[in-house]
DNA sequence: GCTTTATTGTCACCTAAGTGACAATAAAGG
DNA sequence: CCTTTATTGTCACTTAGGTGACAATAAAGC
């Protein structure tokens, strides 16, 4: 019933993917990609499992979402043909950020990313895989942190902010992790994109509540009870 | 007053910046790295200008920020010792994303993208911006709506979210541009994180103030109403 | 064409967070 | 040490958007 789609390089050209790629080097490409069709509403992959292929929507339309801390989900990109999608797989022990659905029947290729980065790049990829973690990761991080934010509450993106300036800025101290900056409740509130006011109220409820304490102007927070508070206990990293 | 900083492999190293790097690599880089001491409140580059470097920074911490609608300033993240940033530079034609500016006193050092990618990956600049254009480039384009949500009013998330949508999904019409996608409310109140009645009384709005119309269950857009509706008539894309 | 199911429209009411205004501290500068 | 300035704490009041409930359409299935 369903007719198979030819995939070749005119396809790709016409799609407007990989435009700088050279014919040979998306024949080969092609040669090493799988084709799919999936249904409506099939999920090809869930957030929190490890990354092992890229894909390449041929046609139909892709979801990316997300569960939120109240079981709600986000939706947090629809993907058009032409565009690749599933790319955590491109650095190194990334784990899917996102749920990915088909939104409508869809084509889908997917190719190991070695392969793609290989064919693609003359460059192993282990090296190519390092430098995009060192790179790009860190937007990575901040794009969990903006998605995350959907459906949070107050208290909740405060958590989650807290969460990643310990990352940063932590340091082991005997009461907690200490974050070695000077931070303002004004400096917060422009971080989580809410007023002073209620950032001031909210820090102060998780201090009574030893989720974090204040020592002259600097902050100890705990981690694990952040993680609790965020609503993402034994969440997908 | 200053000391100036030693930035040799060792404090590389230290800072556990590019692990994966040789040591004659990171010898090659240093070399060709420019040393910048900041004073807080310095503004390093703004929104909206040529991406022309990368930055590497020693010490103190960087501010990465946005103006909401609203003329507020959105905190999007503070960069630590050892992070790169400003990494638009390794994408084609790419515009800063973000103002950078001093949050405290540092020391920066900069390099050109083409120099820092060819250290250290064996691949030309050209070849590999292209490839991160393709792959990561959709990400940032994320990165951009979710930073640009916070501070936003529904109706304005609702413009940036059909923004999206109509570069992606969008063709021309005689009447605007027609979004090639069955959308429900509900999918759009899943996007913009909000509930479906909010988004139902909003998009009646939008289509009262002639931003958009509905063509039985298809969206016709004005793209230069929707930016306007957005708050970014005038800016940094 | 008719029934069933999904989507849209509309309302009244509730709640979290924004706002302004000011006092109480704490830090910084001399 | 004392003055000035920045930050924090607190509160009453306002507001945007969430929620539940249901009617009005529109689409889909048979």
């Amino acid at each position: 019933m369903v007719r198979t789609p030819v995939l070749n390089v005119t396809t790709i050209r016409r799609l407007k993917a990989f435009p700088w790629a050279s014919d040979q080097q998306v024949e080969r490409l092609l040669g090493q990609m799988e084709l799919h069709h999936i249904e409506k509403r099939t999920v090809l992959f869930n957030e929190g499992v490890p990354s092992d292929s890229v894909y390449f929507l041929i046609s139909g339309v892709v979801k990316l979402s997300l569960r939120s801390p109240d079981e709600e989900r986000v939706l947090v990109s629809l993907i058009s043909p032409g565009e690749l999608f599933g790319i955590t797989s491109l650095m190194p022990g990334m784990y899917r950020a996102f749920r990915s659905e088909a939104f409508s029947d869809c084509w889908v290729s997917s190719v190991r990313p070695e392969v793609f980065v290989t064919t693609l790049l003359d460059v192993p990829f282990t090296d190519f895989s390092a430098l995009m973690e060192g790179t790009v990761g860190r937007w990575f991080a901040l794009l969990y942190r903006y998605t995350h934010f959907q459906g949070s509450s107050l208290r909740q993106k405060l958590a989650l902010a807290l969460l990643e300036l310990a990352q940063k800025f932590g340091i082991q101290d005997a009461r907690g992790t200490m974050l070695i900056l000077q931070l303002t409740h004004e400096d917060l509130a422009d971080l989580v994109g809410a007023s002073r006011q209620k950032v001031t109220e909210h820090m102060q409820e998780l201090a009574r509540q030893e989720v974090l304490l204040r020592d002259g102007r600097r902050l100890i927070v705990h981690p694990d009870r952040l993680r609790e508070v965020a609503g993402l206990l034994l969440d997908e990293e």
